[in-house]
DNA sequence: ACAAATATTTAGTTTTGTCTAAATTTTAAT
DNA sequence: ATTAAAATTTAGACAAAACTAAATATTTGT
């Protein structure tokens, strides 16, 4: 498989969303910063490997192979990921552009220490699912923290207001992306939350929380 | 830099030996397992470039420019492998495969943490030494044990004599290509010596010493 | 249902890095 | 000093992966 061609089946998982859905040449194009033709060229070649089904005009998805191919991909990225942040001291959104990078690098042996090293993470820097060796894995939903049941743990991955204030109450109850969250308990009464982040316990008002994104795998 | 491009400038820095001599059309086309016509042609795109000085008929040799290149390169070649041997637990003579792929990530950040993590490694698993983030690093020659002087400090790197006997003598005294040997004391007597291996002192006596390559940095 | 808009494919080029075969230059041997 | 051998370069071709422009298929709006 050469680099060019990790990269297709890897734009036409992502677009499948991991339901292996087929994606239409545009998307693919879109996502690959590529025109249209350069991808009927390439799904072509793709389907003659027996990496991809594709029918003309209908678009493209990953065969059984191809789906497996694009799972240690993401594997790989992942785990690289998570090297980054936990042994590199990488900040969360610098890791992306050099795991496209360690992804392509071709050893089992590689990215099987790689695993042990890191401990076997369940969830990259972003909260999102890492597959096992064998490919299985959980999907991951993006939820506001205040939709998710007592005894959930997420990562915290976005905020919905961005504004000043805002920013500022999480910088200063030390609440930063990537960080991930338990919720302990919550007040029937107004909504407020008990959460744990990064060993400590905080207490947050229901408006604060219908504000944070959390990434949590089901 | 593409990825040809960095493989060409390792080959002419390597046949160089680290000394900048010029290299023929023929010696980069056998390392890199091409074509002298495909060489000539790689050449003179890297002479375009300022990273090599080529004239026909007469070799290459890289430009100061081109020679940092290459430094960069064997940095991250060996600053991988002594990851992928301390903290992957990689065999000594699996480790180059990888490395060779490795190299060719692009992010400084990632070179200078890999170091850091590492705690700056002065040589790899080979005992090459691994050259500063500015380009500098000593030299390194393969001896026999017994022709240094005591206080010196190396890398067992190769026997002289690989029959079963010696090999048998060595594993029995755990000693394996890739450790650290530090010559303690020489007998003046015999020749014997104290040498230091993985934190255990043994003697050897002279004939021992005179089977066992030692690489060591000036 | 049909025309217009959109999506996709085809055909023909380009660039990068490789190759083979032929031509040329350099080196080595007498 | 010639000539044979070896090394190197040139010329022309190919495969991979991209592109542009033109042709064709599909979808959409009325």
């Amino acid at each position: 498989m050469t680099l060019s061609e990790e990269d297709y089946i890897k734009a036409i998982y992502h677009l499948g969303k991991g339901e292996n859905n087929i994606v239409s040449t545009n998307e693919v194009a879109e996502q690959m910063k590529t025109k249209p033709s350069s991808v009927t060229d390439m799904v072509k070649k793709l389907s003659d490997k027996g990496v991809a089904n594709y029918r003309k005009y209908k678009g493209v998805c990953l065969t059984e192979y191809g789906q497996k191919v694009a799972l240690t991909l993401v594997r790989k990225h992942r785990l690289w990921e998570v090297f980054l942040v936990e042994k590199l001291n990488f900040a969360w959104d610098e890791v992306h552009e050099v795991a496209e990078q360690l992804e392509h690098i071709k050893s089992e042996k590689l990215t099987d220490s790689l695993d042990e090293l890191l401990g076997f993470p369940q969830v990259d820097p972003h909260g999102d699912p890492i597959p096992s060796k064998n490919g299985e894995f959980k999907k991951a939903v993006k939820k506001l923290l205040n939709e998710v049941p007592v005894g959930t743990s997420g990562t915290c991955v976005g905020v919905k207001d961005s504004s000043a204030p805002f920013l500022k109450f999480l910088d200063k109850n030390r609440i930063a992306l990537g960080d991930t969250i338990l919720v302990l308990e919550k007040e029937e009464f107004d909504g407020s939350l008990h959460i744990q982040v990064k060993e400590k316990d905080i207490r947050i008002s229901d408006q604060i929380a219908a504000n944070l994104y959390l990434k949590i795998t089901e």
